[in-house]
DNA sequence: TAGACGTGGTC
DNA sequence: TGACCAAGTCT
């Protein structure tokens, strides 16, 4: 698979690495090797833009400075500091791994790539890039830039979803890593991979590396990396339930084992079918309610249903609406009334967002 | 192993 | 609008 003569190894190490001393970015988690800031920074960016990190990062770091801060935190509050980001399990793992290093670890770092992968939310890509970047070992930290980098400087056809594919990678990158430098060799690939070897619109004409990049030298960078065919968003019907009382709106805190889980929102239940939308109101009476008072007060809202993607289920969300004179008995509910002034105090995925915007929107039609 | 798990940007 | 992408991990 990897041709290369020493030489060439070297040549190319030499060129990443001055084309990366003039050129890296300057981000805020690069400022030192501290592993914690690292580790925060690598979580955030899984799947994540960096210029979308950015203002998360230092909102992160200033409400927990530290990995005790992380630990005691409250689990609202550290929802509340990942609110948009996604993926929240990211967050919550987060918290279980630093509890991990202060109880199982006397609060001391393994500081090799399979130690640092014993510790939960952090897999063979943050091993690799924690033990490179905070403690120099020689590691490969394949993310997608290095997927893409290397199957085309190499025109490796393997398909990059299958999960084995990834330690061929590693295999490579262990032949071409720098020993004396391998957080910056890491980093300097990223770096390539967010400019001049992009996805799209890639600029290889003025790449360091360009010499180095046999499917450029091919005229073939579009045929890599291979990688198979994303499956399509099943469609959801939903109705949410926006229950208004004289002390604000009822939200529910999302179960632990679904979508969105630990966070709040409006409730929302399945409406698929007719049966379900007559049952609507029973349910409703069932859970948190005096049910000939819903029965009354309960109403579709006018409007589009609001829709929300996400990566395997495409959400269509009508919205039902209702009126309340007294408050509703929520003994054995798992949820609250929340007044409007005060929603911005507890951690709402973004489809809730979308609901509150739609509702407040439609309401106002209604008196059109 | 394949599918679950979010969101925002881009074309 | 839809399809794809962006510093992946867990089950």
């Amino acid at each position: 698979m990897l041709t290369w003569s020493d030489a060439k190894t070297k040549a190319f190490q030499t060129t990443l690495l001055d084309w990366y001393d003039k050129n890296r970015r300057e981000l805020p988690w690069r400022k030192d090797h501290d592993p914690y800031h690292i580790w925060v920074s690598e979580i955030m960016l899984q799947q994540t833009q960096v210029n979308t990190v950015i203002p998360y990062y230092h909102r992160f770091m200033k409400m927990f400075p530290t990995i005790d801060d992380l630990a005691r935190a409250p689990e609202n509050q550290l929802l509340k500091a990942w609110e948009g980001l996604g993926y929240y399990s990211r967050v919550r793992n987060m918290q279980r791994a630093a509890r991990q290093l202060l109880d199982d670890y006397d609060g001391k770092w393994p500081q090799t790539k399979a130690g640092l992968q014993e510790l939960v939310g952090i897999g063979p890509y943050t091993a690799g890039a924690i033990a490179s970047i905070a403690f120099n070992q020689p590691e490969p930290a394949v993310d997608g830039n290095a997927f893409r980098v290397f199957s085309q400087l190499l025109e490796i056809e393997a398909d990059i979803t299958k999960p084995q594919t990834r330690q061929l990678f590693e295999t490579v990158i262990r032949k071409l890593i720098p020993h004396d430098r391998p957080g910056d060799f890491n980093q300097a690939i990223m770096d390539l991979g967010a400019s001049y070897m992009t996805a799209k619109n890639p600029d290889n004409e003025n790449s360091p590396v360009r010499a180095f990049n046999q499917a450029y030298l091919d005229g073939r960078v579009a045929d890599f990396p291979v990688r198979s065919k994303r499956l399509k968003p099943v469609d959801k019907q939903l109705a949410a339930l926006i229950i208004h009382t004289p002390e604000g709106y009822l939200f529910q805190q999302r179960a632990s084992n679904e979508l969105l889980a630990k966070l709040w929102a409006f409730p929302l239940l399945a409406n698929e079918t007719d049966t379900e939308v007559e049952a609507l109101p029973t349910v409703l009476a069932e859970q948190f309610c005096d049910e000939t008072e819903i029965k009354v007060a309960l109403r579709w809202v006018a409007g589009p249903a609001v829709t929300h993607t996400f990566t395997h289920q495409k959400w269509h969300i009508a919205l039902l609406h209702a009126d309340l004179r007294k408050q509703p008995d929520l003994s054995h509910f798992a949820g609250r009334v929340v007044p409007e002034a005060k929603f911005d105090q507890l951690p709402v995925p973004t489809v809730q967002k979308k609901i509150w915007q739609a509702y407040q929107k439609r309401q106002i039609n209604l008196f059109d």
